[in-house]
RNA sequence: GGUCUGGUAGUUCAGUUGGUUAGAAUACAUGCCUGUCACGCAUGGGGUCGCGGGUUCGAGUCCCGUCCAGACCGCCA
């Protein structure tokens, strides 16, 4: 037996008990007669402590020999610290030590292995091994494994079963790139891997499962994004005979229930909004809900006041900031610089200040005089308003994207606040001016409401959802088509021939001919889900092993080049 | 595919208008220290300034190219 307890567990009662731990040695602290050593591992730190006049010459050398990140066994007796402290839950006692055995040694390691490592997020990433040692990234692991276990005591006491699909599965060209994994007994012929196990899982449902779930790894190769990885984990769910508020209300319940006992939060009931009125209101159809700054629409008021810019924009939208008016001359300039790069891509950005008087300052004040530009605004004194006018979708964006900036510089967005709402009443269908073509703006799948697909496909409304916190966008889903017919209609509109649909999803439309249910679910981004619940918008600390910006996982350095022999088994040649 | 930012000691960074031997902190090593807990004090070692080219009497610094990293846009049904 190695050890007798943990690092994280000796208490004052335990004083006079002789024990053995193992851990890492966190740091040393050599005072000549007297040594002490942090000893630390999962559970917490003890410490070590070795008086001179106490300890055997053997013991005292080994102790000397330590250095950082040794692994070691430390048997010795409990006592009471005569300077306890406060700040760690062992900080009452001690181990008076009889014996020290190095089980291992360790080099110095390329980056402190501290709460606040001295490391850069390369070095970490290279060293993934030794950062999981850290604090803070071993208590978001454990926070993900404490988030699955309570999501999986909620679906289970909800019915619903956790069935496996496969992870070899079929190329489509719909939607995200796939991975590709060929196969060797099948020369010329290739897997994929699943972006999502969509298909599967909705014929669970024609199988007659009712509740289905699985947390399972996801996989798209589209370029990263600090919440983007190349493999990802989805809370994938879907159920028999439901309706959108069935889906709604059981998923409510489920994030509300993890938020109550991962975090003890209570995120209320939660909001409702339109897809149209969210791009209206918050030029975002993922919308950060937890600060105002709705949107003003100033189309039709701002015009024919001789101001070009204005005379000739489809849109003419804006927000207040309330005590913006105190923002200089310089940072509203850092802002108009801002919406003209090309990330964002306005063409100007106007201002209006509503001076704490009632006084008015604006970059337009040549054409409206201070009535108009109160009225266009409605705003109060203190604040400035910012207006982005043009094409209207593109305004809106542009908008939305200020929007969060502004929020970010004014700290409204890093508090421990959460609020989650959903987004509904998405069109089904997407113009893609570039193709020239119909796209889904969720998945083919998706049903549209009441079953009827509009002359217009635009206008059709979808029986989908997404779920947004704090401004991310968590989760979506839909009410799936379960007939043949309807299906083929989607198919046909997102311009595949009958030949391509049967091709591509034949086992889908020959499935919905044997009684399918009616059926609907959602999948929850479980990586974005743990890196919300934690402040976090980049995902990458809460996954063990991820990938970096290039989607190279730059410790085991994949992906990598195979040998000649293994293309050759695999009917491959490289260009 | 694109935009922007960065790359200097093991690590995190500073480095002025182009000018002497490239600094700080931390880590590391050695010594001292009887209650430390970010211990303290002293001493010491440690540099291909990402890489290649160019301008110049002279380049960490300016220019061009390239590689790597990060954030974002496109993309992500």
């Amino acid at each position: 037996m190695y050890r007798t307890h943990n690092c994280g567990e000796l208490r004052k009662s335990d004083i006079n008990s002789d024990i053995t731990i193992c851990g890492w040695v966190q740091r040393i602290r050599n005072k000549g007669f007297l040594i002490w050593i942090d000893l630390r591992d999962r559970y917490g730190i003890t410490q070590v402590f070795i008086d001179s006049e106490k300890t055997s010459p053997e013991v005292i050398s080994i102790a000397k020999s330590l250095g950082r990140e040794f692994v070691i066994s430390v048997k010795g007796k409990v006592i009471e610290r005569q300077a306890p402290n406060n700040k760690i839950p062992t900080g009452e006692i001690e181990i008076s030590v009889e014996n020290i055995e190095v089980l291992n040694k360790s080099e110095v390691p390329p980056f402190t292995i501290e709460n606040e490592s001295d490391g850069g997020d390369e070095l970490r990433m290279k060293y993934r091994y030794l950062d999981l040692r850290r604090d803070p990234l071993k208590n978001n692991i454990i926070f993900r494994n404490d988030l699955t276990f309570e999501i999986r005591k909620y679906l289970k006491k909800n019915g619903f079963i956790d069935i496996e699909t496969p992870y070899l599965i079929k190329s489509t060209p719909e939607g995200a790139r796939d991975f590709v994994v060929p196969s060797r007994i099948n020369p010329g012929e290739f897997y994929a891997l699943p972006q999502s196990p969509q298909t599967f899982k909705q014929l669970l449902m024609i199988s007659g499962f009712d509740k289905y779930v699985q947390i399972v790894k996801c996989f798209r190769d589209e370029d990263l994004r600090a919440d983007r990885q190349p493999e990802f984990t989805q809370i994938d769910c879907e159920m028999s005979f439901v309706d959108q508020e069935d889906v709604i209300s059981t998923f409510e319940g489920l994030v509300k229930h993890v938020f109550d006992k991962c975090l003890d939060y209570d995120l209320g009931k939660f909001k409702r909004i339109p897809y149209t009125d969210a791009m209206e209101r918050y030029g975002s159809d993922k919308p950060d809900t937890r600060f105002d700054m709705q949107f003003f629409n100033s189309s039709e008021k701002a015009k024919g006041n001789g101001f070009k810019i204005f005379d000739d924009s489809e849109a003419i939208y804006g927000f207040n900031i309330t005590s913006g008016a105190e923002l200089s001359r310089k940072e509203i300039d850092s802002y108009i610089d801002w919406v003209k790069r090309p990330q964002i891509g306005a063409l100007g950005l106007i201002w209006i200040k509503h001076n704490m008087d009632g006084s008015i300052k604006s970059s337009i004040d040549k054409f409206f005089d201070a009535d108009q530009l109160k009225d266009l605004t409605n705003s109060s004194p203190g604040d400035i308003s910012f207006i982005i006018s043009g094409n209207k979708k593109k305004t809106l964006t542009q908008l939305g994207a200020l929007r969060i900036e502004v929020a970010e510089r004014f700290g409204l967005r890093n508090n421990a606040k959460f609020e989650a709402l959903w987004v509904t009443d998405f069109p089904l269908f997407e113009w893609d001016e570039d193709s020239k073509s119909y796209h889904s703006m969720h998945h083919p799948f998706t049903s549209p409401v009441n079953g009827i697909i509009n002359d217009i496909p635009a206008d059709t409304f979808a029986n989908a959802y997404d779920l947004v916190i704090n401004g991310n966008e968590i989760g979506g889903g839909s009410i799936r088509i379960h007939n043949k017919e309807l299906q083929q209609q989607v198919f046909s509109i997102l311009g595949f021939s009958e030949q391509e649909a049967i091709d591509q999803f034949g086992f889908l439309l020959n499935a919905f001919k044997y009684g399918a249910p009616p059926h609907g679910g959602i999948a929850i981004g479980l990586d974005r889900l743990v890196a919300v619940m934690n402040q976090d918008e980049s995902i990458r600390d809460f996954i063990a092993f991820p990938k970096n910006n290039s989607g190279r996982d730059v410790m085991i350095e994949s992906p990598s080049k195979i040998d000649n022999q293994q293309l050759d088994d695999l009917n491959i040649k490289l260009k």
